[in-house]
DNA sequence: CATGGGATTGACT
DNA sequence: GTCAATCCCATGC
């Protein structure tokens, strides 16, 4: 607006795309990076607060069966999304992840309302900020994440994936089962911002905690 | 082609 | 705490 725009002035910087090398590793080390990390559709994002990790070799992956019309994605690319519908109503948001031809992803369960707050407002029907995106079904609703973005590269978008967002490089985790399913549901594979007011599902009380998202 | 099972959410007892 | 809504798709006849 005036004639001398500062390098602050309009905050810091925004994170850059995740590139698809990231997603070609190990899908719980990507799974424990990725908290912190910004969902951007348009002008609806959000920072990750909240993953889990599938992987063919166990039995709640979609790709345990092999590669179908529905888990043909999960084999593909890394970086990837892979969008399929829950229960009949709700859109689930995944990353592919693992190096091409290994059938794994991330599922995005929960983010901290970012930009577009009252866009988001309005999709979900709801004022309170907690309640807009604290969880799977709860978060595409918010960012219109739909089955049309199945296979959309998170790089290019239009839906996209970011790295860290300032002041979250290193957020502190808590981590331990994942969420609703009933096969292999010991496996301790779900991430969470520790003390995060915007988790899917409170903290059950004296469950593993972990320190630090990676080493 | 018919059937059944979900990586959920919100409303209700 | 319980429960129904609702649709994609894997499976089996």
């Amino acid at each position: 607006m005036t004639a001398h725009p500062s390098p602050r002035a309009a905050g810091p910087a925004p994170p850059a795309p995740l590139e698809a090398a990231f997603f070609a590793r190990p899908v719980l080390d990507v799974a424990r990076e990725l908290v912190g990390c910004v969902v951007e559709h348009g002008p609806a994002a959000g920072v990750i607060v909240e993953t889990e990790a599938y992987h063919e070799s166990e039995p709640a992956c979609h790709a345990h069966v092999g590669s179908t019309a529905r888990t043909h994605v999960l084999f593909g690319p890394p970086g990837r999304a892979y969008v399929y519908r829950s229960y009949g109503i709700h859109a689930l948001l995944n990353v592919v992840c693992e190096p091409e031809g290994v059938g794994a992803a991330v599922l995005i369960r929960a983010l901290e309302p970012l930009t577009g707050v009252e866009l988001m407002r309005e999709r979900r029907g709801l004022q309170r900020e907690e309640d807009l995106c604290s969880g799977p079904g709860k978060l595409t609703q918010a960012l219109d994440v739909e089955l049309r973005h199945n296979q959309v590269d998170l790089e290019t978008g239009p839906v996209r994936l970011l790295g860290a967002a300032p002041g979250w490089e290193a957020p502190r985790l808590a981590v331990g089962p994942r969420i609703g399913i009933t096969k292999a549901a010991e496996l301790p594979w779900r991430f969470c911002a520790r003390d995060s007011r915007h988790v899917s599902r409170p903290w059950p009380p004296g469950m593993a905690r972990a320190g630090s998202p990676s080493r």
